[in-house]
DNA sequence: CCCATTGATTTACATTTGTCAATGCGTGGT
DNA sequence: ACCACGCATTGACAAATGTAAATCAATGGG
């Protein structure tokens, strides 16, 4: 599992294949920076409200003008929070029409819940951790 | 649930007892602080980094003085980023003598894994892995 | 073609955050 | 009693963040 040749990319590459889990060893630097990104997207309460509103909303899908009344806030704070969430590969934009539909990236929290919880593999005791960045 | 008379309490009260599934209706605003209380404690690559290193110690245990080489922060940095972890009850402190020693909260993990993953309603638990209560 | 509607960008600003130096506070060894 | 050690707290400061007003870009209906 190779991840050292993981740049600063938008992410959203691959939203389901995040990082190796958090408590199965010593997380590289750019892996912890991955996960940071990822989880400082859900460090605010408008935008874990955002998602559960569009995950909640008919179709699972929202677009911003469904959104702005619920959390009342200004369209353009709206956008600019649905923006740090697709940046994060958290949800997807998908531009129809005149609308913008925004969808939870269910299996970008699948990959992000699979961090957090219990380490697939048996976690091989690594004795002495000398990180030298 | 009621959880609308949750107060901005130091949160560690029972990490184990988060809120409900993100993407399962809509979260109420109390429960959408209290997650991105937690998730932001886990928004910096810094404090990724720390849990991390703590669960890959020997014992599963380290004090502040077996962190600050490997993040390559000040002590009192990485004390600042350890109640924070603590705070939102991610991490334990336990004082014996003169260490602190900070401890992973795995219960907390798993509860804010719980509250990525699928929704109780669909998937019933997984049947392979031993299910710890 | 004109214009109303949707959403993104830009600009601005107050607040929060990450960091360190300096200092304070217990604990334990001598 | 004293002093060294481990850690938390305070003060300070640059950088990042959340928010809104104003503006821009694109789409679709008359």
């Amino acid at each position: 599992m190779p991840s050292s040749t993981r740049a600063r990319l938008p992410v959203a590459d691959d939203p389901a294949t995040c990082c190796a889990p958090m408590t199965a060893g010593v997380l590289d630097v750019a892996d912890a920076e991955e996960l940071a990104h990822r989880f400082k997207a859900l460090g605010d309460p408008t935008r874990v409200r955002l998602v559960s509103l569009i995950a909640a909303a008919p179709g699972a899908e929202a677009c911003i003008c469904d959104l702005t009344e619920p959390v009342g806030l200004s369209q353009p704070t709206v956008s600019h929070h649905m923006k740090i969430l697709a940046d994060a590969g958290l949800v997807r934009r998908e531009q129809r029409g005149r609308w913008a539909y925004f969808t939870v990236q269910r299996e970008a929290l699948d990959a992000l819940a699979r961090t957090l919880g219990e380490p697939a593999t048996a976690a091989p005791r690594r004795s002495g951790g000398g990180l030298t960045t």
